[in-house]
DNA sequence: CTACGATATGAAATCGGTATCACATCCACG
DNA sequence: CGTGGATGTGATACCGATTTCATATCGTAG
């Protein structure tokens, strides 16, 4: 059934069912009427019809890296939360860390499918830059920085930095390193870097030899401890890009009889559910990742109503919280 | 940019470019000359123009009661990776545990906007009937049963039947549950009813004193591990519906010096990442997550194509795993 | 040589809505 | 009493694609 079926079934013009729909001046007797038959037939007007001509989708493009991931999806409750209370749906894409699919569901959204995008990319290359120049609708990134763009990030400097320091401060020597992919300038870089700021501050050096890269799972924390620990002098404290690799780096001091926090300690970034009921209650730092995506769908929100062309970007803070994987040793 | 003002551009009909992007009988200079006319103007068609002529629009909706929780995002990848393979996108409504939510959800999904609807219910009632009864679009559920529907789902009944058997076979005389809601039937209804089978099966009795009903969360399962260590006689076995709430009950035991699994066994129900590397490592039941979400997604895709009127119920099985929550006693 | 199926083509109808436009009331105000 | 603004109305053009239809061309089987 489609709007003029409807409308003779009604008893009223095509006109007025669509302004019964939209908001436009409509006597009370008309909308009583439409209202029955609604009733009556169960029609519900054509989303894509309506687009056509009005442009709007009322639909949010979301690009993921992954979906079973605790901080992207504490991120995507966010965006949802702030989005869904404003009529908009969310059309998301899960790229699987393969960032060709990134750059196929940017061109997806060029398709006038969106009203908006929010991107959680991981490493940025030319062909995003120019893809992302292509958009005609707003667009805003979330976990990394991209100048002409709005973004939300985190201190991801500033919280390795300063778990890197809390550590420090407790007397430990040979610190070791499992980061993140370099690609990932957030995750990736900026972390190594506040690792490495702190490290050097304490008067002591970043040998290679204690620094691995893992990727964002236990097991890659795990291989990545073993590694660590195959160095003829032992790390004594071992700080991880993420609390998914200080779990499985944990895991590995378990099934080794290496003790946390006594022989080495561990500290994580990202304040996962688990970190309080690991093995050893683990030190992290929580970023706030709900209100990142929260801020996100706000700002893109924003940008979609004034259509400005000022861009900025929003660092959020951080909380260290400390738990016995960096208790003082005795 | 539209159609025709595209197809003068490049110098061949609208018919042409139509047929250029859909697969129609066209000759390789028209081709030629489209392509070239792409790449100058970065022209794409508008998705919801092609909609509303050929009602395809490559959608499915999906809904979900949370966003953040493990055994949700795990079955949401499964789904991504079948229907992302077959060109579709996900349209994902969060309703976060609000059935009211669900039902909107449902009649937005009645306005041509998806091709087929993935429901991850936890509740049905009435209204949830009705609604369902009139969508046009193929729709799957997984993780419940409904008769009528294509449903994917776990057997939850003997995930926690073994689970508690197995505890019980280790020699323990005062079992207690910490539940979920009893309005979803496998989560809640199942599960507790599996619990209950094993206990009766071991010759001992269900005492209300020793069941409660949790949130899915761990702040949840550590208040009812709470209550239930209230009671005069301690517990000396908990069977928990979710890991989660089995990491709330084992945080509860830590921070009360009460002695996994000596004093008391948990065991739980999900296989979270998380379960390995916990405070003492939990015993818990493999669902298989990803693969319901891959099957549900399959069936949909099927449903869609056929458009038959045959449905079925794919019950997954499960994998105990035995770790030291459950350990014997000595 | 003819007939026919396969391939190719563009004009025009169509999908199901919204936006515009011309026009009708009605009430208030000077 | 005339004017004008606010409200209300339906016919129709329009959005940007796909699909149909009438027609053309060509190779090949009979």
């Amino acid at each position: 059934m489609n709007i003029s079926e409807f409308a003779k079934e009604a008893g009223v013009s095509v006109s007025a069912v669509s302004r019964y729909f939209n908001d436009g001046y409509l006597a009370d007797d008309k909308k009583e009427k439409i209202k029955a038959a609604l009733e009556r037939t169960g029609y519900v007007p054509s989303y894509s019809a309506r687009t056509v001509r009005s442009k709007v989708t009322k639909l949010i493009g979301v690009i993921l890296p992954k979906l079973s991931s605790e901080s992207i999806s504490r991120v995507t409750e966010g965006i949802s939360d702030v989005l869904g209370k404003e009529g908009f749906e969310l059309l998301l894409v899960n790229t699987a860390n393969d960032y060709n699919r990134e750059i196929s569901s940017l061109e997806l959204f060029r398709q006038n499918r969106v009203d908006g995008v929010i991107l959680l990319a991981s490493v940025f290359t030319d062909l995003h830059r120019s893809l992302l120049a292509k958009m005609r609708v707003p667009v805003v990134i979330i976990g990394q920085q991209l100048k002409g763009y709005n973004c939300v990030c985190h201190n991801d400097f500033g919280a390795a930095y300063s778990m890197t320091k809390l550590m420090l401060s407790k007397g430990v020597k040979r610190p070791a390193l499992i980061g993140a992919n370099h690609d990932d300038k957030a995750a990736g870089e900026d972390r190594r870097k506040g690792f490495e700021k702190a490290v050097e501050e304490a008067g002591l050096t970043v040998d290679p030899k204690y620094c691995e890269t893992a990727k964002f799972s236990m097991e890659s924390g795990y291989e990545k401890a073993k590694r660590l620990f195959s160095n003829r002098a032992k790390p004594d404290c071992i700080f991880c890009a993420t609390d998914n690799i200080a779990a499985g780096a944990m895991l590995y001091c378990r099934e080794n009889g290496i003790k946390v926090p006594d022989d080495v300690m561990i500290g994580g970034i990202g304040d996962s559910r688990f970190g309080r009921v690991l093995y050893v209650p683990l030190s992290t730092v929580h970023l706030h990742y709900k209100t990142a995506g929260i801020e996100g769908a706000k700002m893109l929100l924003s940008e979609m109503e004034s259509r400005s062309q000022v861009h900025r970007i929003l660092q959020l803070e951080y909380d260290i919280i400390e738990r016995e994987s960096t208790a003082k040793e005795n």
